[in-house]
DNA sequence: GCCGCGAGAGTTAGCGATGACAACCCAACA
DNA sequence: TGTTGGGTTGTCATCGCTAACTCTCGCGGC
């Protein structure tokens, strides 16, 4: 059916890991030879079979790409980071959604590893690192993303969410609001650190801090939008209301806004808004919103050197553990009039990532 | 290192292929040595090798996505759709970004072909079929989606683009606009079959096809924001200017709508806007944007199915040729009073999707 | 008592490549 | 003339698993 070195070799009367040489710029080969071979090679339009060559290599040229939704923007951006820093040295992308289920996350796992992939990238949605450990135990290359794991030696690339969630709050509190309120996410390292930076942003500056402020929520990637609004509902109940909100994320920033506008309140004279994700449509919004940038593209670039470097064997030893500054990005959600003065610059840069 | 079937057969005093056997269920096995297999393998955590199994099997449970960009929503959408219908049977996704470069996606599909997937899908930017015959002749299982090719048999998935041209066009005749603009791509079938749509839906209310209203573009769906607004500024230079502007992609036509305002004018008052693609986010835009619903989801799935069907042998004879029917959103990009009304319902839909 | 049969296990021969090493040819050198 | 050696090409064993037979044994039928 499909060609195979045999054939080649055959055609020419050569061996069949002659062939094999010529394909690999092994050195010693007649130049004589080497001509005809790929002369060959070109008529028939072969491609040698990855898979038998892993099988004896050991290399599957495949890396492994987890993340809790492909649909989300942030996980998209980095997926295409790690692809373009990852696909002209020979490797293709795998991936794979958890849906935000530690199970099929598991289960997503072991059936990648059981195609030998060379690495595997994973914004875990687990609170298990057993199978880490176990891929630390088996030498497997790996790198996480975005959510961390206090108690595991390992390669991690992402921002640094306590720094986000002060920077968020500092800029809110800059504005003069004294009501903060924080919807979060307790399902995940990232969560738990914006929120460590919220009350760390309060306490720094004298103000209260309220539980009833503090919304928190699982499902947060995948079901944003009604987890979001749900939270800003229950948080238009509080008294005094909150006069600005810092949300875990985008989505869920923009439903929180929706129910804001809905209730006939202004953004941000009556509750001041931030995201955090500075999604690439956040400038097109019915109100732009102000967002911490997660700098997915470095993430993903990152994780790519990284798990190069490791499969190429150059390093191993001690886990990087690289942690990203993270930007805010100020938009009309929290100050009207900066809002058109912006808007020539980030369409520019919106532009860029479409 | 890692363990293989070897190891647990000698740890039983069993034979590979017993193991072997058990692993896939195979019949003749008696009780008690599936027992005792099954127990060895989970206490040493096996999973089989994959690559190994693919290379005698000649299955590799691998499907190949080629798209124009991860990061375009449609795309995502498509590639989650196609994930959830596949990943249930054992399959993997292994996608790849063709950046709308014809060369490129040809080194993709070559790469990817030699990694023995047992099927490819593909939203292919390229204009030559060169590479399509010859999976047809090598009877490599593919499926097209969303662009299509005239000239040659292939299973294709997406929707009816001619008759998106002409709902987008129709709707705005219905509004009483006379003089309806359009921007458009001229790279690939879907950009021509909307364009034709459009055409198609002026003459049918005898209205006047003109030239300088129909803006054509490349690299529409990787550069839609600059190309977008590149081209509606064009389109405001016209006279009489448009009072309306239906665009070939949804990023595009948020593109136009900021040049709209940022010139002054009033969507949809002075020029109403519609888009295709209905992304998730068109309703929490400054001015929600009417839009052509591409059935990404059903895309995906559809795909999915089809490419099943085609590797479990069942059906291959007859290419199936499966044209959804898009279906129009309207927001307030056309029409201000429905928009609040509607934004109900689309929180529900969008919270879902995202 | 011979034969056939079916259940349950094993043997053999690859899948399509690569790595290590052996073998060959011919020029150069002792 | 025999030996050495660099440059080329070939042989052999494998990678981890599976397809297709083969083999063994106990049992029932004639």
């Amino acid at each position: 059916m499909t060609i195979r070195m045999k054939d080649i070799a055959r055609d020419l009367g050569l061996s069949v890991v002659t062939v094999s040489k010529v394909l690999r710029d092994h050195p010693d080969i007649g130049e004589e030879t080497r001509k005809r071979v790929l002369q060959r090679v070109k008529e028939l339009d072969y491609e040698p079979n990855i898979l038998a060559r892993s099988l004896v290599t050991g290399r599957s040229y495949l890396i492994g790409l987890i993340v809790p939704g492909l649909i989300h923007p942030f996980f998209a951006e980095v997926a295409k980071a790690l692809s373009g820093a990852v696909v002209g040295r020979g490797y293709s992308l795998i991936v794979s959604s958890s849906e935000e289920d530690p199970q099929l996350e598991a289960r997503e796992i072991r059936h990648l590893l059981a195609r030998r992939l060379d690495a595997l990238v994973i914004a875990s949605s687990s609170a298990d690192t057993k199978l880490f450990r176990r891929m630390n135990d088996q030498s497997q290359p790996f790198v996480l993303i975005d959510r961390a794991f206090d108690d595991l030696a390992a390669h991690f690339v992402g921002i640094d969410d306590i720094a986000a969630g002060r920077m968020a709050t500092e800029h809110l509190i800059a504005l003069g609001r004294r009501n903060i309120a924080h919807i979060s996410s307790r399902q995940n390292s990232t969560g738990v650190r914006r929120l460590q930076g919220y009350t760390e942003a309060l306490r720094a500056h004298k103000l209260p801090i309220r539980d009833s402020y503090i919304i928190s929520r699982d499902y947060v990637d995948i079901d944003s939008h009604r987890q979001g609004a749900d939270a800003m509902r229950q948080l238009l109940e509080q008294s005094p209301r909150p006069d600005a909100v810092f949300c875990y994320n985008d989505p869920m920033a923009i439903s929180a806004m929706h129910v804001i506008l809905d209730a006939g309140l202004r953004i941000p004279e009556d509750i001041a808004v931030v995201g955090c994700g500075n999604l690439n449509y956040n400038d097109w919004l019915r109100v732009p919103l102000t967002s911490i940038d997660q700098r997915s593209h470095l993430i993903g670039q990152r994780a790519g050197e990284i798990l190069l470097a490791m499969i190429e064997g150059r390093e191993q030893p001690t886990p990087e553990n690289i942690i990203l500054e993270p930007e805010l990005i100020v938009r009309a959600s929290t100050t009207a009039q900066t809002a058109r003065a912006k808007t020539p610059a980030k369409v520019k840069k919106a532009a860029r990532s479409t």
